[in-house]
RNA sequence: UGACCUAUGGUGUAAUUGGCAACACACCAGUUUUUGGUUCUGGCAUUCCAGGUUCGAGUCCUGGUAGGUCAACCA
């Protein structure tokens, strides 16, 4: 007998097993992702690939990637190419080749010319704004345009006249004839089609009307068997009006199913917003490693995998909800423990001089790789008369001395695979600020060799002073001073922007960070989580601070 | 003054579909450790409210309450 535990399914999967089980498609499981091309993925996307992407793969099925492009105004191919590499580098695998909803640019006009036939659609010259009045409110239904009931002739001859040109923007377009009354505002009688003299990414000027989202999307899934269409929450009232095209169009009846988008604190997921980050040049780009876009993340140097472990942690349901950033970033920390190799490094140096160490000797220690993985091996690390601690490390007159493990007068510290020192006197400045500290070593007490019988609660990261290599270090804070920028009626979200999010400074690290390419990532012993950025050159290799270690010193304090 | 969606610890998801509210994160207290990291242990809930059905309700019924979404020729 087993006493495993079943894995629970969520609510999708329910669904899923249950056509399955139903002989519903015989069977098939065929998903999409639908991006629109105006903008980069982020943190949100994530988990919609994930749910679409996995759920597919998880029942044998398959993803397509369809680009979502009837919007010529806002659409660019180089965000066409930046979505397609975050998706590949999540791991995510379509099927075919990427798909676009302006291939079905000329299918698309069938079936609005169907419809017209069927009496289910009309052209419509009012003005925008007779049109916005004439559609009512949510608690106040809608009147008929008089326009309503044109001729299927007239409204041929007159759809046929938008596509050839005939007409200027804004002046016509197609509308469903379903119902002005209905209490679902999308209802009340939609546009299919506009007219936009634009230049389209892909079609170019082939079209001058364009279908909107409506009638576009059912359609889409539609032609591409795509058995369940999996969205967030605020398609849910599309959801009748994309039955209702599927229904009177006869094609294949795809399943649109809304789960609730995620919201993580101190992300912001409007692409609009995001985009007025990078406009008004309060980040570098779309890729900034602040940004809660895919790329930016990459730079930052959160894992792949971390990010779809994230997403497998937050799970899927209905309801609102704000994850806190704090278990992306512990599944970044779980990920990068395993994966990333130590280095030593100090980011606020201040120098040790050993006095008891001879001036000209130079030692190469062997320190491991990575605890967490022997397979990584080990590496020389040299050290000197002369050292960089940490500032911090070091404290005159600790506040409490029982808990404060690190150096100063008369304490003894080991030295991270080398020696065990002990503080004997520091130098100050005309300021009061320390600038160099002596201490002694014990000689007996080499890491692996230690028979000095001294005892040391505290070990410190340090960098040998003549070996050491000058490193730009990126540390970055949230973009946010706020759990919910977006939150709070009648601020702007930019009033909780952090100008304090982005602090470059100088530090030093051992001899071997200068053989580091971009994208590297390493653990600096005692400090956190780095990635190699690429603005790295030969001379100046830069970090990127991915997230801190846990700090159990500073919680305690 | 409408329609639709949702309500389970601080947060997010579970609960074999009516049978002892579980897991993860966070937080707190310890343990281990040549990283104050990692590991390991323990602590942390009147399931929105009020009635009802039942031997038994997070789950079913009735009535409330609260939050979210919908009025772009955007997707």
């Amino acid at each position: 007998m087993s006493t495993e535990t079943k894995e629970s399914l969520n609510f999708i999967e329910q669904m899923i097993e249950e056509d399955i089980a139903n002989g519903k498609n015989d069977g098939r499981v065929h998903t999409r992702f639908p991006p629109e091309p105006n903008g980069y993925l982020h943190i949100g996307h994530t988990k919609a690939l994930c749910i679409s992407f996995e759920t597919a793969q998880k029942y044998g099925g398959k993803t397509n990637l369809r680009f979502d492009d009837t919007n010529p105004s806002t659409e660019e191919t180089h965000y066409v190419e930046a979505i397609k590499k975050d998706i590949k580098w999540l791991g995510f695998e379509w099927d075919g080749e990427a798909r676009f909803a302006s291939d079905y640019f000329p299918q698309l006009y069938a079936f609005a010319v169907d419809l017209i036939k069927k009496g289910l659609a009309y052209v419509d010259d009012l003005s925008p704004e007779e049109m916005a009045a004439q559609k009512g409110t949510p608690t106040k239904p809608g009147v008929n345009s008089p326009n309503r009931d044109r001729s299927v002739e007239e409204n041929l001859d007159l759809f046929e006249q938008m596509k050839k040109g005939e007409h200027p923007d804004g002046s016509m377009v197609l509308r469903a004839k379903i119902d002005m009354t209905s209490p679902n505002m999308l209802m009340r009688d939609p546009i299919m089609y506009r007219i936009k003299h634009e230049k389209h990414h892909r079609t170019g000027d082939e079209w001058v009307i364009y279908p909107m989202y409506d009638f576009t999307h059912g359609q889409s899934d539609a032609i591409e068997g795509i058995t369940h269409s999996l969205c967030s929450l605020e398609f849910i009232h599309h959801r009748p009006l994309y039955d209702w095209f599927i229904k009177h169009l006869e094609i294949f009846p795809s399943k649109q199913t809304e789960f609730a988008r995620m919201n993580v604190t101190y992300m912001i997921t409007s692409k609009r917003k995001l985009l007025k980050l990078v406009q008004e040049g309060l980040v570098t780009g779309w890729d900034d490693p602040r940004m809660p876009t895919i790329s930016g993340m990459r730079r930052r140097g959160y894992p792949a995998k971390a990010l779809r472990e994230f997403c497998k942690k937050v799970g899927v349901a209905r309801r609102e909800n704000l994850i806190d950033i704090k278990l992306l970033e512990n599944c970044v920390r779980q990920e990068l423990n395993q994966t990333a190799n130590r280095m030593m490094a100090v980011l606020d140096p201040v120098k040790v001089v050993i006095t008891n160490y001879p001036e000209d000797k130079t030692e190469d220690l062997i320190l491991i790789n990575n605890p967490e993985d022997e397979s990584a091996g080990k590496r020389v690390v040299p050290f000197s008369r002369e050292i960089y601690i940490e500032r911090a490390d070091f404290r005159e007159d600790p506040p409490s001395p029982k808990k404060f493990y690190r150096l100063g007068p008369e304490r003894n510290v080991r030295l991270k695979g080398a020696y065990i020192i002990r503080g004997e006197s520091f130098v100050k400045d005309e300021n009061g600020v320390i600038t160099e500290i002596h201490a002694t070593y014990y000689k007996d007490s080499k890491s692996g060799e230690d028979n000095s019988g001294v005892k040391a609660k505290g070990v410190l990261h340090w960098v040998s002073v003549p070996h050491a290599k000058e490193i730009e270090v990126r540390n970055y804070d949230r973009l946010f001073t706020d759990e919910t920028p977006t939150n709070h009626e009648g601020k702007d979200f930019l009033e909780f922007f952090n100008t304090e999010s982005l602090k470059t400074i100088t530090g030093y690290g051992e001899p071997a960070l200068t053989k580091v390419k971009s994208g590297e990532q390493f653990q600096f012993m005692r400090i956190g989580y780095f990635c190699c950025d690429p603005d790295s050159s030969e001379d100046k290799i830069v970090f990127n601070k991915t997230v801190s270690l846990r700090d159990g010193f500073k919680k305690k304090k």
